[in-house]
RNA sequence: GGGGGCGUGGUGUAGUGGCUAACAUGCGGCCCUGUCAAGGCCGAGACCGCGGGUUCGAACCCCGUCGCUCCCGCCA
């Protein structure tokens, strides 16, 4: 018999059906037993009438919560049932998988939850709840939101390398590996790579995969491995374009999440489903340190024109008070702060092309235009202090015809995050891997 | 790399110098006319992360150590 999904079983009411699912919970009488089973599509309550069935009530008594179960049995209105007027009565029971007794903790006590640490290292049972399988439908459609739109927008979809023989950018640190006789080290960035296919002339591209940071941060916003959102285009102005192009891929993404899900993430979440308008505020450095000194948030003074994360915070309030937005882009940052590739502005030498994006006082993105001319883009490279051997695999790329170009680099469980306000990295992302996580 | 906080039954917590270590939940048993956040009764389960110290006496104070966590730095 063909499985019946919970949710579709108002539609075969007085009809034998087989569900299958795990049993939510038990409520085991005299004579009456009551199954609570769940599939991916929701709840549905199994009767079982005991005296007609002795053997198959005691199979039932045995069962551990969370055991896998493939029911059969006929569904009947009935408006004594809580859980969607209706339930199943028991003809036949095929205990798949039993739960051994007790669980590690029961995912479904919202009252007893325990740490994110111990609920990591049972991420299996973890990932049962409401929440997590919500927040990664969330995450799916998200995603297949933002491909529609490249792909509607002329995209390539491109997959670069994650082991290189040389670190693709200076500053954060790289996880070193063995290579058979040499040493090679994992992506730490797609940066080089989507560049390179500018070169090439696919004009547009993006990136989806694999980031690695090994980065001792200890805090509830960075990982050591995280999926990365990265694209590149040819052709720009400047960094504004880009710009342009981000926030309405994001209100689009954010849109259909919304349009689909927003019902449900209400009931799980609690929250509504915040889409970003168009166009997002822009503040460029300059102007965000006037605001700060307006508001009285004093800035350590070594910052030297970047921020810290009191300082994002609270130009983020600033920016929701003032243009009543979650998003918005910090712009024109000083060379100091910025890596050697970042195009610097005619009329201003000391400033870059470049952007940050902030959502909900987090940093979600940092993006520039590139510097595409060679010896422009050779001597800020010298200026950096960067031997031009070891990056002139890279410098090639704009020997031979690179048109204008730029891009960013977005951290997709950090977005997660913001449009689920949730507070740690950890509960939105399948896996966590940090300096001390490393299982399951 | 720097700083703060926390480690008590499986899980979540209470207890901050006199405890035979409490409560909830879960687990096991018995009971219950169909329950539905089920209910009732009984039971098992923790030498209070580990090591040392102070004290007549330590879960509680001190030192060390390990683990976790958060913040800063770095970043997405």
């Amino acid at each position: 018999m063909t499985r019946t999904l919970i949710n579709d079983l108002n539609n075969h009411i007085d009809e034998v059906v087989t569900v299958k699912g795990w049993l939510q919970t038990l409520r085991d009488q005299k004579n009456m037993q009551f199954l609570i089973l769940r599939d991916r599509t929701g709840l549905v309550q199994v009767a079982h009438y005991r005296p007609e069935h002795p053997e198959l009530g005691e199979h039932i008594s045995a069962l551990g919560t969370e055991s896998a179960l493939t029911v059969t049995g006929k569904v009947v209105k009935n408006e004594v049932v809580k859980l969607g007027g209706l339930e199943i009565q028991l003809h036949d029971l095929v205990i798949e998988n039993n739960a051994e007794a007790p669980l590690p903790y029961d995912p479904f006590d919202q009252e007893n939850m325990p740490a994110i640490d111990f609920r990591m290292d049972w991420r299996y049972l973890d990932l049962r709840r409401d929440q997590n399988l919500l927040l990664f439908r969330v995450q799916t459609l998200l995603e297949h939101a933002m491909r529609e739109f490249w792909v509607n927008e002329g995209f390539i979809e491109i997959h670069s390398p994650k082991i290189m023989g040389s670190p693709s950018e200076s500053g954060a640190e790289l996880f070193e590996i063995d290579y058979f006789e040499r040493k090679a080290y994992l992506a730490q960035s797609p940066q080089f790579y989507k560049q390179m296919a500018m070169a090439a002339g696919f004009e547009r591209v993006f990136e989806v995969g694999p980031v690695f940071r090994a980065d001792p941060s200890y805090t509830s916003r960075h990982m050591t491995e995280f999926t990365g959102l990265d694209i590149e285009i040819s052709w720009i102005e400047s960094h504004e374009d880009v710009l342009k192009f981000t926030e309405r891929w994001l209100n689009y993404a954010f849109q259909r999440v919304k349009d689909e899900l927003d019902e449900e993430i209400m009931k799980v979440f609690g929250i509504e489903v915040t889409v970003p308008e168009v166009p997002f505020p822009r503040l460029t450095m300059a102007e965000t340190l006037d605001v700060l000194k307006k508001v009285g948030y004093d800035l350590p003074k070594e910052r030297k024109g970047d921020l810290d994360p009191g300082g994002e915070r609270a130009i983020a309030e600033y920016v929701k008070n003032e243009f009543n937005n979650e998003f918005f882009f910090l712009i024109d940052w000083p060379i100091t702060v910025r890596p050697f590739y970042h195009m610097r502005h005619p009329d201003n030498p000391d400033l870059t092309r470049s952007f940050d994006l902030i959502a909900g006082g987090l940093e979600i993105a940092t993006g520039a235009q590139r510097e595409h001319r060679y010896e422009v883009l050779k001597k800020q490279a010298l200026e950096y202090g960067l031997g031009l051997e070891s990056i002139q695999f890279y410098l090639d790329f704009f020997r031979y015809g690179c048109p204008p170009h730029g891009g960013f680099g977005m951290g997709l469980s950090r977005l997660l995050m913001v449009l689920l306000k949730l507070p740690n990295i950890r509960e939105a992302v399948y896996l966590f891997r940090g300096p001390n996580r490393l299982h399951p």
